[in-house]
RNA sequence: GGCGACGUAGCCAAGUGGUAAGGCGGAGCUCUGCAAAAGCUCUAUUCCCCAGUUCGAUCCUGGGCGUCGCCUCCA
């Protein structure tokens, strides 16, 4: 398959350093505050990423760090007073729980950057050695201009970065563009040994020794936000390749396009989001990941909460297709050439095989779930769900995996009931959040045909469908159509079944 | 200021040097007593603007304009 490499900036061939082995490293959260919606945009992407790429046959390692220790962090937990840990455990909680509900595969190995100490101290002693490194008074600081290459992977030069580096107060680096590699401790700051003094790792060392200890290096993908491409994935490679024999470090770094929100990037330092665990509360997990499909994933994204909605009604769409085609009985006709679908097939792949094109893919699925009905005519309906399963389970939306209900939607109580001597299944959600003065705005419209004296809202409610369903038994269509527009005006929307009815409350 | 990305219908969005996928929404129709669901049909003479290259450009080149990102912590 081919990918944009931002290394080389052009798209490539993806031939894994190990035959049949891909291994990626992608850098994960860092739990100091709540994820947001563009944190779950690149971690869908690369949960796609590896799913086709198990999908066209290859064993992918894949590994996501989480860096727990950072001066971030640190702040938040001694704004609100608890421990770091406290607050490093809260955040990655939430962030775990939410790739649950969105499906995204747990990767094979989630370092703690705490957990790795002890490989960390030792790729910093030997960049000191070597004479990346060195030690100041606050800290180890990278000597960025010991290493040429620095500022390849951002397509800058030294000159450029320089402009608006700054040595801030308390730093004993020599040089502005000099990052830390372990800062030492001040009071009240947690801490690890070292030889140069207790502290805690700087931020991007984490990766450059997890990676290395987890892949070994050069892997295959190294992923991440573009937005992580300066400074932190170039002071990744400022770290590990004076220690390689053969860099890269990483063949391929493969980078998503970030998430606006009116206009602006989705940021932790903005603020302008709120957290993914409350957007999930309101929408359906799978409608999120479908409209991030619909995207190009280095595209710049502009994100639209109505949106999402007209995401869930194309994804029950396709889930309705899906189902028809499933439920279609095995045709007794053999006649039928095997391998109806298969053009749809070479289409999808050929798509993710492009530069992973999910928008293109999506669309290829959208044209079978429209040709459903030939399908059927022709036969090939098994094949064609088994296909659609399939290429569903490759995007992370397979029917397995399905969380939108199946329509109708929130039915959650059902009665039965009598109407005209007939059994009558009268269904609603089970706790409905009527208005008060429901039975006020009812009455005076379905009276005297119902009487509704004495009524709780949802009680007046049934009691109108009832009536409404005792006119229709009487074929008194103009009562029971003026019943129906008399819960509409209160908001209550009526759908007949085969069995009886079901009504929801239209917000 | 430097570097980079993006700019396609009401909204979202794919894509190609040869004449515009798909989704949402909207409109009409079919089918069900009505409604809903489902199905069918329609919905960009045109791809931010201007020049250039070309037989031909939305796609290539140059110049604008606009939006965003990175250059400082952020997927």
């Amino acid at each position: 398959m081919r990918l944009y490499n931002t290394r080389t900036r052009s798209v490539e061939e993806l031939e894994p350093l190990d035959r049949q082995q891909v291994r990626m490293y992608v850098c994960g959260l860092t739990p100091s505050a709540d994820a947001h919606l563009g944190h779950a945009r690149s971690f869908l992407f690369f949960d796609v990423l590896r799913r086709f790429l198990i999908f066209r046959g290859m064993r992918v390692t894949f590994v996501q760090n989480v860096t727990d220790i950072d001066d971030r962090s640190i702040a938040t937990a001694q704004a609100e007073g608890v421990s770091w840990r406290e607050v490093v455990n809260r955040y990655f909680g939430s962030f775990k729980a939410s790739m649950r509900r969105m499906h995204v595969l747990e990767p094979d190995v989630e370092p703690r950057a705490t957990g790795y100490i002890t490989p960390i101290v030792a790729m910093i002693e030997e960049l000191i050695r070597r004479g990346f490194a060195y030690v100041a008074p606050d800290a180890v600081y990278y000597r960025v201009k010991a290493f040429p290459r620095y500022g390849a992977l951002a397509h800058r030069n030294l000159e450029e970065l320089m402009i608006g580096a700054r040595i801030e107060p308390g730093e004993g680096k020599q040089d502005p563009l000099d990052f830390a590699l372990w800062k030492f401790a001040k009071p009240g700051e947690p801490e690890w040994p070292a030889p140069w003094g207790a502290g805690r790792p700087g931020w991007h060392i984490e990766c450059s020794a997890m990676s290395d200890a987890l892949l070994g290096v050069p892997f295959d993908v190294h992923g991440g936000g573009l937005d992580l491409i300066f400074p932190h994935h170039e002071n990744e490679i400022a770290q590990s390749e004076p220690l390689m024999e053969h860099p890269p470090m990483a063949n391929f770094w493969v980078h998503g396009g970030l998430l606006e929100f009116d206009g602006r990037k989705m940021s932790k330092s903005l603020g302008n989001f709120e957290p993914l665990s409350a957007l999930l509360d309101r929408h359906d997990a799978q409608a999120i990941r479908w409209l991030f499909l619909m995207t190009g994933y280095r595209k710049p994204m502009n994100f639209r909460e109505d949106a999402i909605a007209g995401a869930t009604v194309a994804l029950g769409r396709m889930y309705d297709a899906y189902d028809a085609l499933r439920e279609t009985p095995p045709s007794d006709d053999d006649s039928r050439p095997a391998g109806s679908v298969k053009a749809y097939r070479e289409r999808f792949v050929a798509a993710l095989e492009d530069d992973m094109n999910t928008a293109g893919a999506v669309s290829v699925l959208f044209d079978l779930a429209g040709s459903a009905r030939d399908l059927i005519a022709a036969g090939a309906a098994s094949e064609a769900a088994a296909f659609l399963h399939e290429a569903m389970s490759v995007l992370g939306v397979s029917p397995n995996e399905r969380t939108l209900p199946r329509r109708p939607p929130t039915v959650l109580s059902a009665r039965s009931l009598d109407v005209a001597g007939k059994p009558f299944a009268l269904s609603g959600p089970q706790d409905p959040e009527l208005p008060g003065e429901l039975v006020a705005q009812l009455r005076p419209l379905v009276e005297p045909a119902v009487s509704l004296n004495g009524c709780a809202p949802r009680e007046a409610v049934e009691r109108t469908i009832l009536a409404r369903a005792a006119a229709k038994a009487r074929r008194d269509f103009a009562s029971a159509d003026d019943l129906r527009r008399a819960l509409a005006a209160v908001g209550i929307t009526l759908v007949d079944t085969k069995e009886g009815a079901t009504w929801s409350l239209s917000h």
